[in-house]
DNA sequence: ACCTATATTGTACCTTGGTACAATAGTTAT
DNA sequence: ATAACTATTGTACCAAGGTACAATATAGGT
């Protein structure tokens, strides 16, 4: 069973075209129907243009889908925009798409969303591969690598530096002196690459942000 | 036209089970084959095992994608990887799935890919959003609790000092003079309840390990 | 009008961080 | 066994970070 929730008779009328003649369907024109639909039948495919009664936000969608898991709900936009189809997505939805999409190509949608597969337009889903693997990028080059290099007594330095303690303190809890910090720090910052403490600091704790002094020149 | 990429009868047989019966298709067994089949027949979708003959890897792929711009290619691997996977469409196949697919869904998968959208399956995708939402969060972490009270300049600061730069480029960034960085720092310090700069470039970047200077006495 | 918060900058001073140029000693590998 | 790596410490020096004690100016609220 599908269930069509929308107000605008246009977007009925398409989204009916999309579906196999074979499909029954349900329409919903707010979120009393809908509730009831939902109850009646369990399983549904729910296909929700967003601003739907009540529905209006990335988070209401949210709070339909936690509290009603056994359905499936796509989510049709007129204005399509990828952080909002991001987070539906994260919510828990199992599609998003164009409200105005070709008939033929929302009949795909369901039959993927029907066989448990979550579909996403190809934009978007270009850019979540494109933007990760930049994020993940940024993290890895350095990150927990070069500090494999580093020897025992170097590595212990730099977990201490990593939870921002002074030579000082250093020295006080590896027993050494002041001065032998410093030179297990001039090593660490040759082997790591690393301009000073604070810059091994954020390596050890593997942060992503790109420091000023590492964009352009 | 499809061209299907294996050198296995089984696969071949159970992916020509997944074929509409009006769809015509091809079987190449070697890069040769597959060079000539793409040039005879552009614009095709071609269905690729992986460890095809010289198409071993990722990187085999990539190079064949770059090359011929006018095929689509769908990658099947005997045993899917996500990290394989987020590799290959990085490097612009149209879809990845388990070269064992069921035969009704492999349909669903090249119809898909022949509408222009890319197919990546339900973990591999929610595993993205749930990564690039993570790595996204790690980026702007300036959420913390104590860095509210900071002012908009304040904030602003902070944020360079948790890339970890000096209070010269700091300066420099913000057009003031390194005196006023000093100034704004102080009361950050204060606010945040920091020792120096480096705890509160752990505090911006949300770290969570205790440091020493926070345990105990 | 007065007070507070914010943003900016100055001088002076002290602390901390980091490097240069050393030395000593133990371990490991070729 | 000689070389290379590791760990340790010393003196000296300079750069950078941070505070103390200021002043000036602007904006907003009582």
């Amino acid at each position: 069973m599908i269930i069509l929730c929308s107000t605008d008779e246009k977007v009925l009328a398409r989204w009916q075209q999309g579906l196999d003649v074979s499909e029954k369907y349900i329409v919903c024109t707010d979120q009393v129907d809908l509730n009831a639909s939902i109850n009646r039948h369990q399983d549904s495919l729910v296909l929700l243009q967003l601003n739907f009664p009540d529905l209006i936000n990335a988070d209401d969608v949210a709070k339909l889908v936690l509290a009603q898991p056994s359905i499936r709900v796509i989510v049709c936009a007129d204005v399509p925009d990828d952080e909002q189809g991001l987070a539906l997505l994260k919510a828990g939805v199992y599609g998003y798409c164009n409200t105005w999409v070709a008939s033929a190509q929302l009949g795909r949608i369901i039959e993927q969303v029907k066989a448990g597969e979550v579909w996403v337009g190809r934009n978007l889903i270009l850019r979540l591969i494109n933007d990760l693997s930049a994020a993940t990028q940024a993290e890895s080059p350095m990150g927990h690598e070069c500090l494999k290099a580093l020897t025992q007594r170097e590595y212990e330095v730099a977990k201490l530096i990593g939870e921002g303690n002074s030579n000082k303190r250093i020295a006080n809890e590896l027993d050494i002196t002041e001065r032998t910090v410093k030179a297990h720090l001039s090593t660490i910052f040759r082997k790591t690459d690393c301009k000073d403490r604070i810059q091994l600091a954020l390596l050890v704790n593997q942060t992503t942000s790109t420091p000023i002094s590492k964009l352009g020149a």
